[in-house]
DNA sequence: GCAAAAGTGTTTCTGTTACACCCATGC
DNA sequence: GCATGGGTGTAACAGAAACACTTTTGC
């Protein structure tokens, strides 16, 4: 400890430079499939490290904003996306995350809804992929990924989560498949409609959705408050 | 809006300055009462600002340490702590939270054994107070500790976050106690015991406790996995 | 009519709650 | 013996899971 604090004051003292990234997860159908799956975009790096590889959108932190309007400020500017749930996940802050210098990440994750992920500004740098098949990416995004997933699947578990990754009118066998997707296993379809029935805050509306080859299934909506708006308090409610 | 940016970009562009601070938690046998209650270290400022206010321990980030070390070595160097259940909280970043410059905070939260806590090396400037009735506090850190307590109960809920407030040895209606005071709520002693007997990592000893003036209650032991040791890697563990 | 999924009903199972009761010790 | 909390037993209740069955559409 002497060593190192000798040489800490001895050289001249920069502070980790910090910055703020985030995980989007939006429902796309598998080309396989063709069933919900998870995916999430990302953004080609334009500088070193790690140049040319894919990485979570982020960057620094600007002096008049709060965390969370520097994670939607970011997240705007680089993918054109605006998530309407954006929650911190955590703060990252090992010494060998990035290559040169120390770096803090303070990582959000965020839910969008498909008409919200149809505004990406999608290019040559801007991409989506499925969550459970990436492939290399830059700093330990993909431990932080792994990470947001494991987090994603606790809040599903009991939490009105699943809303924010659909539209706003939406079927319970919908919900459902969500849940399958996400939590990679197969739910009785009368069980599921029956807890999710019992739950506050999904209403059932007066429309259903036609097209389908069999009973038209009613449409339902989501009337409860979002956990965590755009802009807000550092404070997390309670769930 | 646009005031602000012009001031922050006329002004030399300094980053937020980057802090590590710890929520410690412990027991200790109420004043009024004699029944275990929930009490945490704090220190007192000795610079501005908040001069002379308490206020979490913590400090800021030194270069050659990741963010769990930092707060470790933080809590050792001003309180004499060394928990070991420390994790991390949440990291606070509002514009308004220090007068004068801006601050960005990971807080952690740690909770420690009773043989822990007796080293605490209080002087005029370290000491315990019951988390209950706080005064008010340096920075945002009556809120931060307010999400802490609300972090504890719900981990509490079903986890075995418990054991790490009780000593090496303790008897199945400490273990309760401990519920009753983070919960604030009674439990049935027959249920309670079931319900602890069946979780797995808690084992009991041949050993029994003397010196009541009732039948000597039977010790038992925690033997599962420490959640969160004091040098880990930056990725919690599922609960 | 048939296939397919929506939607309902019902039984079983499992874990929780409430509470009666016995046990072992100090005084 | 009596008071006190340790420890056990058990009936009642509540919610979850399993699964049979009816309904409504498209083709």
């Amino acid at each position: 400890m002497s060593a190192t604090s000798a040489n800490v004051s001895e050289r001249r003292v920069q502070p980790p430079s910090l910055a703020i990234s985030t995980v989007i997860f939006a429902l796309r159908p598998s080309e396989s499939s063709g069933r919900p799956t998870l995916w999430l975009p990302l953004v080609r790096r334009i500088r070193q490290p790690y140049l040319g590889q894919w990485a979570l959108p982020g960057g620094p932190l600007a002096h008049s904003e709060s965390l969370q309007d520097a994670a939607s400020r970011n997240l705007l500017e680089t993918t054109g996306l605006a998530p309407r749930y954006l929650e911190q996940l955590y703060a990252f802050g090992g010494l060998d995350r990035s290559a040169g210098q120390r770096l803090v990440s303070i990582v959000y994750w965020a839910l969008v809804q498909p008409d919200e992920a149809a505004l990406t500004r999608e290019s040559e740098n801007v991409r989506w992929f499925r969550a459970d098949r990436l492939e290399s990416l830059a700093f330990d995004h993909n431990e932080i990924v792994k990470y947001a997933l494991w987090r994603l699947r606790n809040k599903m578990e009991y939490g009105s989560i699943a809303y924010h990754l659909l539209g706003e009118r939406f079927t319970l066998a919908q919900v459902r498949e969500v849940y399958e997707a996400v939590l990679d296993k197969e739910l009785d379809p009368a069980n599921f409609r029956r807890q999710l029935r019992s739950t506050p805050h999904i209403e059932p509306t007066d429309e259903h959705l036609t097209g389908t080859r069999h009973r038209p299934p009613r449409l339902y909506r989501y009337a409860g408050p979002v956990p965590d708006g755009s802009v807000r308090q550092p404070l997390p409610a309670s769930p």
